[in-house]
DNA sequence: AAAAAGTTAAACTATTCGGTTAAAATATAA
DNA sequence: TTATATTTTAACCGAATAGTTTAACTTTTT
């Protein structure tokens, strides 16, 4: 094994953020070498193909976003705590790496067979507790009347369609909103109550 | 003019499902001509280059959406009504269209210069009604007091948020939730509900 | 020191793909 | 009919790019 690993790394952590800006299609794997500041050869020599180093890489990406997301869960709390906490951390995930929403989400759109196979994996390794975590935790509520009754699929949709639209459409909402910066601490911070509010009232019995 | 418009039109059709199933990087002339059923040579006898094929699909793309939205509403309405009536109508628009979103807002992501002035432009064309006309709505049922005190801005995201979440992530939620057809007409129309009573419950005075 | 693993550089292959060209065929307009 | 516009075919060019190979070089292990 020796000195190999940091060597993988690099590469891993070059390839993700060509891969991200670039896209799948739009990556060189000459770049990705250059970006990691080895040759072309060694990423060869570590992965064999450009495909093989891509599904590595969106992999590792699709199992961190479903473990921050998972770990973003704090099942002991009352249903507005779990809540509350619920989107502060996931947002604030998701502001640590801002481009992989959309990364990932385009591949998850064109993924064939072995995309669906891979991302089966995962959510089964994070075995039941997401999104069934949360379902359950909404049902809970309802049952013990701290809600109202709902839906439990569509809020928890909703839940997350708000926590990612920000970061999914950036670019767009800079040009719709030229004053304000949309992913920037402040913005988010007052957003977060802003989704917390509407759903909170939204949700009263 | 002649003959011409219409082989036009039959390139721009093959080349918009073919960059919004591959992506810009992904689609090919040749693939493009074929499904047009027309050779490689008269998409460069109709638009000089590849770029400006996808721009041109791009644009008219884009164009369509954000007229769509701007047809989404009826500003006539008291709040309650112009609420529903715009899920309801941009739903049903987006339902017709499922795999625009993801692509255009691919594009919007990993969009340079020339993008932010086409998106400018479409968007002033529709001068200020989008998303200005929502914006003062919401703001306007504020001081009429209909609705509670919010940032009208957020209000806008969320609502739109939660209406183009299930094309966005279609192939996710069939591995979540393999008993329900996301984008099926029966569904959609049950979120339309939700989504509705979420945010007028969420937005009570 | 010797062996093994890791790394580099550069040349090379093969393929894909955007774009061009030219000549012929077909359709339309005058 | 004649001129013009459109369409096809097929070959071709040139650039980019994934992937390979080889030989030399470096570092680590034993």
């Amino acid at each position: 094994m020796e000195y190999s690993n940091e060597t993988e790394e690099k590469i891993l952590k070059a390839a993700r953020e060509i891969f991200i800006r670039d896209g799948r299609d739009g990556a060189r794997m000459e770049e990705i070498a250059r970006h990691a500041g080895l040759n072309k050869a060694l990423l060869h020599y570590y992965f064999r193909s450009k495909e093989k180093l891509y599904r590595m890489v969106f992999q590792k990406e699709f199992q961190q976003v479903v473990s921050d997301l998972f770990q973003s869960l704090e099942p002991d709390l009352i249903f507005r705590d779990f809540l509350l906490s619920f989107i502060n951390n996931y947002i604030n995930r998701l502001q640590q790496h801002p481009h992989i929403v959309g990364f990932l989400l385009w591949e998850i759109r064109r993924g064939g067979e072995d995309f669906s196979v891979t991302i089966k994996n995962i959510l089964l390794q994070n075995d039941g507790f997401l999104p069934e975590g949360i379902i359950k935790k909404i049902n809970h509520a309802i049952q013990k009347k701290e809600i109202r009754a709902l839906d439990s699929r569509h809020l928890f949709m909703n839940l997350i369609a708000m926590c990612i639209y920000t970061f999914i459409t950036e670019p767009l909402l800079s040009i719709i909103f030229p004053d304000v910066e949309v992913n920037s601490e402040k913005f988010l911070e007052i957003r977060k109550n802003e989704i917390f509010k509407l759903i909170w009232n939204g949700i009263q019995p």
